[in-house]
DNA sequence: GTTTGGATTACT
DNA sequence: GTAATCCAAACA
């Protein structure tokens, strides 16, 4: 499984190092090959910089717990609560590869490409059978739904600028497996 | 109590 | 290009 101590160095460190990791949840699973970090402070794009729930959130969980919240009024998303001693945020999930469980995600997304059942922040939560029940449980502990595997190799990683966000939009926090087709766009990479 | 703004997706 | 759809925050 893979170190919890990730989850208590900083957003960036966290958000590069699920790259090429496993996520299982319930009988699936899929490589991590799209993320992208928040910062608790000083990032207006973060829930935290106006959200007083989002920083209550950080105050009340342990690094390693599930962010889940609905976007749009219609999709989850799923991110990682970060708790280090450089500063805390979230990993927010964008896009996995697809591994095990590919029918129940095939039948949850009602899609039968597989480029298209986790290439997105919310079409990954669907796939996953991620929802706002999840909000608050632990990647790390407790609960056998949410769990990370380390990356069996190293993975070459490629940087961009964060997407679909308009404040701090020019900070360079969004990491790809490079030349994964499985990635929620190919802006940037 | 009412208004506003999204870390999106699917379809035209 | 744009409709779909809802929570938390901000305002009154």
């Amino acid at each position: 499984m893979l170190d919890a101590e990730l989850f208590r160095t900083d957003p960036i460190t966290a958000a590069r190092g699920l790259i090429g990791a496993e996520l299982l949840c319930g009988g699936c699973s899929g490589i991590v090959v799209e993320t992208e970090a928040y910062a608790a402070v000083g990032d207006e794009a973060a829930h935290t910089f106006s959200r007083p729930s989002a920083r209550k959130f950080v105050a009340d969980n342990d690094a390693g717990s599930a962010y889940v919240y609905l976007n749009y009024g219609m999709y989850w998303l799923a991110n990682v609560l970060v708790k280090g001693k450089s500063g805390d945020g979230f990993v927010l999930l964008r896009a996995l590869e697809p591994q095990r469980g590919i029918a129940t995600m095939r039948r949850r997304r009602g899609r039968k490409n597989l480029h298209d059942l986790c290439s997105g922040p919310g079409k990954l939560t669907i796939a996953m059978g991620i929802n706002g029940g999840d909000h608050g449980k632990s990647f790390v502990r407790g609960n056998t739904k949410l769990r990370f595997r380390e990356a069996e190799s190293p993975v070459k990683i490629l940087t961009t600028t964060r997407i679909g966000i308009t404040k701090s939009a020019d900070l360079p926090w969004r990491f790809l497996q490079k030349g994964s087709i499985f990635v929620s766009t190919k802006k940037g990479g």
